[in-house]
RNA sequence: UGGCCCGUGGUGCAAUCGGUAGCACGCCUGACUCUGGAUCAGGAGGUUCUAGGUUCGAGUCCUAGCGGGCCAGCCA
């Protein structure tokens, strides 16, 4: 038999690097790096990064470090590198002894500089950042040589060592690489490569009070550590050959950079500064409010590892800026938890059912399934009584026909329970339903009627005497445009934040058993996650309490009658 | 009106580096069902941005145009 079976087609990096490992081009090795700044938390868009640097070194047989790119003091906290590291392990990336930092790099950055300063390819400059500015041109115009372009490499051994001591105030100097001020790249118009800045660092303390700029430090970075694939995003192609000049200028181990498209989601932002602005101004409760497109917000949010890897396998890896459709994440965490999460009965918003030939104080058992997905997650008794709680969009009194639910008249099945009709009303002052009578067929115990008939519709319950508390957190979509990076004119994205992103239901009824079915599965990171049958995943918030539960929910279940109802 | 990069069904990616397009999500139909869930079966949807060129043959190569992204921090 042929096997026809095709493999998977690589992503471009991977096709560099297997060519690369043809060629032997560095010597069979393949490292990686995942270089965040810590001055803010892990977004999904990082994911796509992290899930592609160590997936390939996991694949390949090479290493992915991560490595902290903490070259500015004023914006890193060591808070922030804690969080990094830890949604890392959440993802189920194994690090090891491989965290690194850029800072205790410090050391060998400045002893390069001095190389590069004895080579004549390195200046102190004493042109302030106005200055600067003003110098380095414009798009269709060349810069002009800074006059301290041509210092002797005395002197400029002398000031760049005086700055290290911190002889000089903030901003008054910097060291520039001296490469070409008519480039059409900026990049390579006598960059800055490090500037004086009094301020303590995370790590360091006030050890130092000169600090270096990205393309100085990252080359350096990733040739200390011997990285041969340095991939990082599209908006650094145009510092490729910044990359390429300072690492050929000092004739060191020469990674190469590889540029691919940073992730883009809909209703969403990635950007840190915006999320940043969402946090410090109270947009959010936090960073990881469920709302939140950050690591820490899906985990609390209740997504799954497994599913944030799968959906970053599939979305593929290119150099176009594309946008992906929220669909595809809300599908890759379904297909887990459809599979995974114990099923159970919850009633968000309770309409208080009687059975009227149901006899009163009687209580029975009733079997429920675990997972139909998983019989290892085994069966619950459930408590039936007299008196319930439904789901008050369950019930419709004036029900089309499509309206598969409870109506007056109607019948529906209880699930694992009793199929009931609706005989009464009852309505408050107002004119608001607040009870409903039913009867029930008691031949229809467990959910299946001896005469064969059918009902069309099942809908969940739960018993009113039994029934725990619980408040529940419905979060959506964060904002109202697919692109709030691109609003109309005079609008910023904080104009289309959504203000039904996060309803909170504080009444709601949950079956009491609900625990030993939760019980019935472990996750790797130890939250607790349920489906509510018909309504969605939900998982249980770390601010919950023993006596009333606090549950998030992480995505609806589809819903299509939903979709018929938006459609007309 | 400078430079660099990108352009394949609604969306995201493939097409083993020249042999006339395939997958996923979404959408639509139907089957089944004690979750209007899940599952299964089927369907619609593409002049591969445009125009030239090279070639027996181009989504793949060349040229031009059009459209989009990035770049003038002592941020990363």
């Amino acid at each position: 038999m042929t096997d026809t079976i095709e493999k998977p087609s690589l992503n471009f990096v991977e096709q560099i690097i297997e060519d690369d490992l043809a060629s032997n081009k560095w010597d069979g090795r393949v490292q990686t790096r995942f270089p965040p700044e810590p001055n803010g938390y892990l977004h999904i868009g990082h994911a796509k990064s992290i899930c592609l640097n160590f997936g390939i070194a996991e694949k390949y047989g090479g290493g992915g470090n991560l490595r902290f790119d903490d070259t500015n003091p004023i914006k890193e906290e060591g808070e922030y590198v804690d969080a990094i590291e830890k949604d890392i392990r959440w993802l189920g990336f194994n690090l090891d002894d491989r965290v690194l930092f850029a800072s205790d790099y410090f050391e060998q950055f400045y002893e390069h500089a001095i190389a590069l300063i004895r080579a004549g390819k390195a200046y102190v400059c004493d042109l302030t950042s106005e200055q600067t500015r003003e110098y380095r041109g414009t798009l269709t115009s060349p810069g002009k040589d800074s006059p301290h372009r041509d210092r002797s490499v005395d002197e400029n051994l002398d000031l760049f060592q005086r700055m290290r001591k911190g002889e000089f105030p903030d901003g008054t100097r910097t060291l520039r690489a001296k490469i070409d001020m008519a480039s059409p790249n900026f990049n390579l118009r006598d960059p800055v490569m490090y500037r004086i800045l009094h301020a303590d660092h995370h790590r360091t303390g006030s050890d130092w009070c000169i600090y270096p700029m990205y393309d100085w430090a990252h080359g350096l970075e990733d040739t200390i550590e011997r990285v041969t694939h340095s991939v990082c995003t599209l908006e650094f192609e145009n510092h490729r050959p910044l990359y390429d000049w300072f690492l050929d200028a000092l004739d060191v181990f020469h990674p190469q950079q590889i540029e691919f498209a940073r992730l883009n989601l809909g209703f969403t932002v990635m950007s840190k500064r915006k999320l940043l602005e969402l946090v410090r101004d109270g947009h959010v409760e936090g960073w990881d409010d469920p709302r939140m497109p950050t690591l820490s917000a899906f985990r609390r949010r209740g997504y799954t590892a497994e599913a944030i890897r799968n959906f970053c396998d599939r979305i593929g890896v290119a150099r176009f800026n594309s946008r992906i459709d929220l669909a595809v994440l809300e599908n890759c965490i379904r297909e887990d938890l459809n599979k995974r999460a114990p099923r159970v009965m919850c009633v968000l918003n309770p309409l208080r059912v009687v059975i009227e030939n149901y006899p009163e104080g009687q209580v029975e058992e009733l079997d429920g399934i675990n997972n139909p997905e998983d019989a290892s997650a085994g069966e619950r008794k459930i408590p039936f009584s007299r008196v319930l709680y439904i789901e008050r969009n369950d019930f419709l009194e004036d029900a089309p026909k499509k309206f598969f639910r409870l109506a007056p008249g109607r019948e529906v099945r209880l699930r694992y329970a009793y199929f009931v009709t609706c005989t009464q009303v009852i309505k408050d002052d107002n004119g608001e339903i607040v009870e409903l009578r039913c009867t029930y067929d008691p031949a229809t115990r467990g959910g299946s009627a001896p005469d064969g008939r059918k009902v069309k519709g099942t809908i969940h319950w739960v018993s009113a005497d039994h029934a725990v508390d619980a408040e529940v957190r419905l979060y959506d979509r964060l904002f109202t445009e697919e692109n709030p990076d691109k609003t109309k004119e005079n609008t910023s994205y904080l104009d289309c934040l959504n203000p039904e992103s996060l309803t909170t239901l504080s009444n709601c009824k949950l079956e009491s058993s609900w625990r030993s079915a939760a019980d019935a599965t472990t996750w790797s990171d130890r939250i607790v996650r349920v489906q509510f049958e018909r309504t969605g995943y939900f998982c249980l918030d770390p601010t919950t309490s023993d006596t009333k539960p606090i549950f998030n929910r992480t995505v609806t279940l589809r819903d299509t009658w939903a979709k018929m109802q938006k459609r007309s």
